[in-house]
DNA sequence: CTTATGTTTAACCAAACGGTTAAACTAAAA
DNA sequence: TTTTAGTTTAACCGTTTGGTTAAACATAAG
């Protein structure tokens, strides 16, 4: 009956941020009660264990990134525009949440057990099903717009390109980006623009091949 | 005096996997010791601590990546040509070592400050100076060959599209890949061809712009 | 053979960890 | 006021973990 604060939410937002950075492993039930300015003992109160909060973390993130990309995916533009605006959003969505594609992935690669059916369930049909930007696609190589290819090869390529700089941020800032005055954003919209020039006119049709 | 088996390469090789697999906290020594054959304490006699160890191998690692990559961006080789050799040698490079940018991106993404040294130390200066390929690029642009751009757009496009299926395969293998008959080999090799395609082409010069 | 040095092991230790317990506290309901 | 149920805490527990120790073993040099 009591409820000063929410402290459900707040333990979420700790645990979150604890659990982003240092994986299920690396991350000490300890850091989180104390983040979250709370006792250990009441971490296991409303989560019973560790691993279920992981998974409750997993499962909330996950579903959240697959929600806002499956909406990205919802287009009655034109194959051009939609392109556009999906690396633009796509990036932004990233930029805003930079710390999860790596926190997910760390995850996958560790076989995932945990979360694999936290992850079916994430998976909206839509995506599963048929992918509205496949068809958007096929339809654009049927009307010669684009030069005939593996729609997965696009999807790769503009996810891949667009995902990187977030994944790879902390090296390229020392490989590539190793300036004092670096600005992310003014980069950041540079980058848009280049993956969609580079890959809209690399889809192109060219004289030598269909 | 006595050397049965070179243990020490072989606790390399089972400590490489271990902390591959499941990260720094994730890795147990004793997991280590089983999977080497050898008792916990001996792991202790060759390295002192499961730090030092795990520097040892992100050291190596990180090392090697950069030195075969290094050694791909060196080349007399006209831009075209350069461009497509690149792209196929590093999708090679990574599907024999395809767990190790996870890996390695795992580390950087927790600060990375165990082993921002050792990071400083494997960069070869070839590759901090000016790096070869950019010169290339630059080489193609004043030819006309490609459209003026910011080499280093060109540089993420290219190495994001070639590392991301690496990345994200297990989760590409439930949205994107998921037939039974998934022919992975076969898959890269059209991949191949389709970053080059899509970027080489995408960097054509068109008439309405430069 | 003896010594010296490198190699290997079982047994052990302190600290950290995830998790539990039982009791105290709070405030709305009866 | 008493009851009831949710909330919060300090103290505790068993296990796991990284790391140590001391002794046994192997082999080349003296």
């Amino acid at each position: 009956m009591v409820k000063p604060d929410d402290k459900e939410e707040i333990i979420l937002k700790a645990a979150m941020e604890v659990f982003v950075d240092k994986g299920l492993y690396g991350a000490k039930m300890q850091e989180i009660a104390d983040r979250a300015g709370i006792n250990k003992a009441l971490l296991h109160y409303y989560y019973r264990s560790k691993e279920k909060l992981y998974v409750h973390i997993f499962k909330f993130i996950f579903k959240k990134i697959m929600r806002e990309v499956a909406e990205l995916l919802k287009s009655d533009l034109p194959f051009e525009e939609f392109l556009k605006t999906f690396i633009s959003k796509y990036i932004d969505l990233l930029s805003k949440n930079y710390r999860f594609p790596l926190f997910i992935m760390r995850e996958l690669s560790q076989g995932g057990k945990i979360v694999s059916n936290a992850i079916k369930e994430a998976i909206p049909n839509e995506l599963n099903e048929h992918l509205p930007a496949i068809k958007l696609m096929e339809e654009a190589m049927d009307k010669g717009e684009i030069v005939k290819m593996d729609p997965r090869q696009i999807i790769l390529t503009v996810v891949g390109s667009s995902l990187f700089y977030f994944i790879g941020e902390p090296i390229l800032r020392v490989l590539l980006l190793n300036e004092e005055s670096f600005d992310r954003e003014k980069f950041l919209e540079e980058r848009k623009e280049a993956i969609f020039n580079i890959i809209y006119y690399g889809l192109a049709p060219r004289g030598d091949q269909q």
